[in-house]
RNA sequence: GCCUUGAUGGCGGAAUUGGUAGACGCGCUGGAUUCAAAAUCCAGUUCUGGCAACAGAGUGCGGGUUCGAUUCCCGCUCAAGGUACCA
């Protein structure tokens, strides 16, 4: 019988989806399991062979873990709020949701193809009402929390306002906004509504903020930091203006430390916690308040390196600084307002990447020194970062080379603070140099001035001890249509919650996704989006009155919001009373093996990380951190296909049409290495090769152009890198008349590796693969082209080897006559036993070490040698086809059947491996001399040290080897080696 | 610049605590089978020299430790990813 995939695929594909094979329950005498893949966003393009890997790898441990006696939970859903399908929209019309449907049910058909364990009935979607009514749930609850320095938690902010009518919050220790004021009980009581609401948002963990965006009002959009190239945006080409936007944000930076000191509790990638610390970038310094000289101005500062702060010659306040206007002298007004609009216009990110220039201005004003009280300038310069910090900087010119430099460039003196330490070339930013000239913390290194330094200001009430956080409080509000809309309506401009009872807010129909005229997001196209506080409804605009019906929130939440929790949701997933009930939460409680790409790193895994820390404090959930185990899936690289483009113009006859010529790749490098030679400009000029080309005479000089590669689509390019030419020209328009300069009558592309995209014609769908090899050969390749962390190009050459494995295993248990199903009751040989053994061994220890690829090889070797064996024996076959099922679950089910089982393979146990079928009597010795290896040396395992060296020593090859010399030395290591040195 | 990861045949990659470098697969070469092809099977395949036995070289580069280094240590080069005036 043939080993007909198609057809087995199919059938156990039924077979699993009919009987609920993969279906966990949230109650078990097993121990409980939870394989989690981050889920994917379901785009139009549907999957392509990069996306499976990491789900393969996820499903063989999930399968494994069955197979060992675990109650495994191995779910899948969508993140299918997104731009790309609001894109979509604009351009079509076609609602978000329709697309995003039809799109689901793509991925959903080509995830069932390649056979993986999923649980689909507890399938989730972020953009399914169902699912994002706990999303607003989680908000309002952040809403309603702030975070209790004292407790180290988020607290319920009805405490607070408890704690503020009796004493105003002079002894609350909570994380706020910077510079809260002080207030009594009695101010408390006496502000309006709208004023305790102003105060009681700079504690909350989400609050409203103006918050500088990009933003682009011929888009009538922000955009994000990498959608603007040169100050203007990246689509269109418009320009972009910092401007101050209302929005939520998120007190994440309330958790820095604990997102920080919650690293250490997980098994995740060190690159990944790395950058995540980096990202959080703790540093430890000093808050330091500078006086401005006439005036009640102060100017705090953080600073890491207190101790230097005799070295101070000059601050430098971020241009966009709230005091700049207040503190400029009328003489410097024009200067520095020039210089502050020249700078808005700038975005953060290029006054980032534009390090060199260095620029600032004089403000005529000065601060006074807190320990010497000398008059110290105050510049204005956008190397000081508004959003860092308090936005200024004490300059220690001395000991900052960014202040070296700003001071060389201006002319401000450097005092040197350091003891023999030359800084006439540039800043000694070293942490050992001993302090000078700096009065009472003269000749102390570092550490111990920075203490005493520390002392002294919190002495004199200037200053203390500060952590400061890179973190930066993240903004939760995107001016989008295809989000989850905000439970939220305003009164008097102050947000307030809907109640949860009538969640979930689902979001409205719109005629046009675009930003409405005026500029307001697109749900300010919505005509029913207004809240009814009495009869609790979302009504008409129209009937808004400010009294009982109010607006209601026009942006939606960011991409990730919904994934910021769904890890917990696939716990409980139909719970339509709660996120999921504490009884499924108890039994699950987090995730034991978390796969992903390392894209993530810094955001949907470190927000994830803060949404769960503070459900945790809630008491919502029963761990801190959700994930024990994460790895990193790496990316599969699509091999982009170039043709390379030559454009023709013969300048001496302008009336000859302009030609399109595509020369071979080696044709094209031997011409470049030509003019290289000639020491023309590499890629330059093509024109003395068109005689070589054989296009046309004319003036060689006349002929400039570069070779251009073009994206070939990877369909028309063979194993051997030819080019179709006939589907090349039929394509594209432009290429039907395009002429091919060829290389042994053939057009050779050059290949490289990209990232699988579209729009580089280089995506592999995995529905080819699985029709022509089948969803095993797919499961089992991805895993053999190489560590699974690993990115790696695609390349399909190598899939016949494992299909070739496939058929050759297929035919082990179809040994009978004609190649019908056969196996025999026989006792297996002692070789038999020895290779089934010693399969089960390596595979154990490669699904614990996450090393895939080396399994299938051991598979391959096992088939091999039973092969070799003529092995029929139903004792090896029996597990061999359950060590197999993780991998290749089809043919190994199909087995299965045949050997006789009415129960799904996923139920079997998996074989124990038994030590006793791999214990050898001998060794086969390595004999080396001088550390290089000779030949071997079959001896008996139990043989004596001083035995081996005997017989190694007599043997005649030693002999013929020493070839007289006496040796100084022999090493022999049992079981191991034997070295004969001399 | 900084952080991280990596570099092994023509290619993807393997090598447990330092102990026969190149498993397994692809490709390539030769052979069997076939009218022929596909498929399948067998043999060979790191490089250099040699008919061969064999000898020499060899895991990015330069050193070191060791009887012995792909593996450990020091210094570099290159590549990929992340991050970037973070005071």
């Amino acid at each position: 019988m043939k080993y007909n995939f198609n057809e087995i695929e199919k059938k156990w594909q039924k077979y699993w989806s009919e009987n609920q094979t993969f279906k966990a329950e949230n109650k078990s005498d097993k121990p409980k399991f939870y394989v989690l893949d981050m889920f994917p966003y379901p785009s139009g393009a549907g999957l392509h062979v990069g996306h499976p890997l990491g789900y393969i790898a996820s499903d063989i441990y999930a399968r494994y873990m069955r197979h060992k006696g675990f109650n495994v939970l191995h779910p899948m859903g969508y993140d299918s709020f997104g731009l790309p399908a609001e894109q979509y929209a604009i351009q079509t019309g076609q609602h978000p949701a329709k697309t995003t449907e039809e799109n689901i049910k793509t991925y959903r058909r080509q995830l069932d193809q390649i056979g993986f364990s999923f649980d689909w009935s507890r399938e989730v979607r972020t953009s399914n009402p169902n699912y994002y009514k706990f999303t607003q749930w989680i908000f309002k609850q952040l809403f309603e929390s702030y975070y209790c320095k004292d407790a180290d938690q988020a607290r319920p902010i009805a405490e607070l306002e408890e704690v503020f009518e009796i004493e105003g919050n002079k002894n609350i220790n909570a994380v706020t906004d910077e510079g809260i004021e002080i207030f009594s009980a009695e101010d408390w009581k006496n502000y309006s509504e709208i004023e305790k609401q102003k105060v009681l948002s700079e504690y909350r963990l989400t609050y409203l903020s103006e918050t500088e965006v990009n933003w682009c009002p011929a888009l009538g959009t922000v955009l994000a930091n990498d959608e603007i190239v040169n100050g203007v945006s990246e689509r269109g080409g418009h320009p972009v203006v910092r401007k101050k936007m209302k929005q939520w944000s998120m007190r994440i930076t309330a958790y820095a430390q604990r997102l920080l000191d919650g690293l250490e509790k997980i098994d995740w990638p060190q690159p990944l916690k790395d950058s995540q610390i980096n990202w959080i970038g703790r540093s430890e310094g000093a808050h330091v308040e500078f006086a401005v000289q006439n005036s009640e101005y102060k100017i705090g500062v953080f600073t890491t390196r207190p101790d230097t702060i005799f070295g101070v010659s000059f601050m430098t306040l971020a241009p966009e600084h709230e005091l700049v206007p207040e503190i400029t002298t009328d003489e410097f007004k024009e200067a520095v307002d020039q210089y502050r609009t020249a700078t808005a216009k700038r975005s953060e990110r290029d006054r980032m990447a534009d390090v060199k220039t260095i620029s600032g201005q004089f403000t005529g004003a000065y601060a006074i020194h807190p320990f010497t009280g000398k008059p110290i300038p105050i510049w204005i310069g956008d190397y000081v970062l508004a959003s860092y910090g308090t936005g200024a900087v004490m300059a220690v010119p001395c000991g900052d080379q960014r202040d070296y430099d700003f001071a060389k460039h201006f002319g401000i003196e450097i005092p040197n603070i350091f003891k023999d330490v030359d800084i006439s070339e540039a800043a000694c930013e070293d942490k050992n140099a001993v302090i000078a000239n700096s009065d009472f913390i003269s000749d102390l290194p570092a550490k111990k001035a920075i203490k005493k330094i520390i002392e002294k200001l919190e002495e004199k009430g200037i200053g203390k001890g500060k952590i400061n956080y890179r973190l930066r409080d993240a903004i939760f509000s995107r001016q989008r249509y295809w989000g989850e809309p905000f439970p939220v309506y305003y009164k008097n401009d102050m947000p307030y919650m809907i109640d949860s009872k009538y969640y979930p807010i689902t979001l409205p129909d719109v005629e046009k996704y675009l930003p409405t005229e005026d500029g307001k997001p697109p749900l300010g196209n919505a005509h029913t989006w207004a809240w009814d506080t009495e009869k609790n409804e979302i009504v008409s605009n129209e009937l808004i009155d400010h009294k009982i019906i109010f607006p209601m929130e026009l942006n939606t939440m960011p991409g990730w919001a919904g994934s910021a929790w769904y890890f917990n949701r696939y716990m409980d997933a139909k719970n339509s009373d709660e996120f999921a009930g504490k009884e499924a939460l108890e039994y699950w409680r987090d995730v034991d093996l978390y796969l992903g790409g390392s894209e993530h790193a810094t955001g949907h895994l470190l927000y994830s990380r803060f949404w769960q820390k503070f459900l945790f404090d809630k008491g919502f959930v029963p761990v801190e951190e959700y994930a024990k185990k994460l790895i990193n899936q790496g990316m599969i690289l699509g091999t982009s296909a170039f043709a390379y483009r030559w454009e023709y113009e013969n300048k001496e006859k302008p009336e000859e049409p302009k030609k399109t010529i595509f020369v071979s790749k080696n044709v094209m490098e031997r011409i470049l290495k030509e003019r290289e030679g000639l020491g023309k400009k590499k890629k330059a000029v093509v024109g003395e090769h068109v005689d070589l080309l054989g296009v046309s005479k004319v003036k060689k000089e006349d002929q400039y152009s570069h070779f251009t590669p073009i994206h070939a689509d990877v369909r028309f390019v063979n194993a051997s890198n030819e080019l179709d030419v006939e589907a090349f020209k039929n394509w594209r328009p432009e290429f039907k008349d395009a002429e091919f300069i060829l290389e042994d009558g053939k057009y050779i592309v050059g290949r490289e590796a990209e990232k699988m995209s579209k729009s580089k014609y280089n995506v592999v769908n995995p529905d080819d693969i699985c029709h022509d090899y089948g969803a095993d050969t797919l499961r089992l390749y991805e895993m053999f082209l190489g560590p699974i962390e690993q990115a790696k190009p695609w390349n399909t050459a190598g899939i016949t080897g494992v299909f070739g494995f496939l058929k050759r295993m297929w035919k082990l248990y179809h040994s009978g006559e004609e190649g019908a199903f056969f196996v025999s009751e026989e006792a297996p040989s002692k070789e038999e036993l020895k290779t089934l053994h010693k399969t089960i061994k390596k595979v154990d220890e490669d699904i614990a070490d996450f090393s895939f690829n080396t399994s299938v090889s051991s598979f391959m070797i096992a088939v091999n040698e039973l092969t070799a064996q003529k092995c029929n024996k139903r004792a090896i076959l029996e597990p061999l086809a359950v060590i197999v099922s993780p991998y290749a679950p089809h043919i190994a089910e199909e087995l299965w059947e045949k050997l006789g089982h009415k129960e799904s393979v996923s139920t079997a146990e998996f074989p124990v491996f038994e030590e006793k079928y791999l214990v050898e009597s001998t060794k086969n010795y390595p004999i080396s001399f001088n550390g290089k290896f000779r030949f071997t040396l079959e001896l008996p395992l139990d043989m004596s040290k001083d035995e081996i060296e005997r017989v190694v020593m007599e043997n005649e090859k030693t002999q013929k080897q020493l070839d007289g010399r006496i040796p100084k030395k022999v090493i022999v290591v049992p079981g191991k080696i034997v070295n004969i040195v001399g």
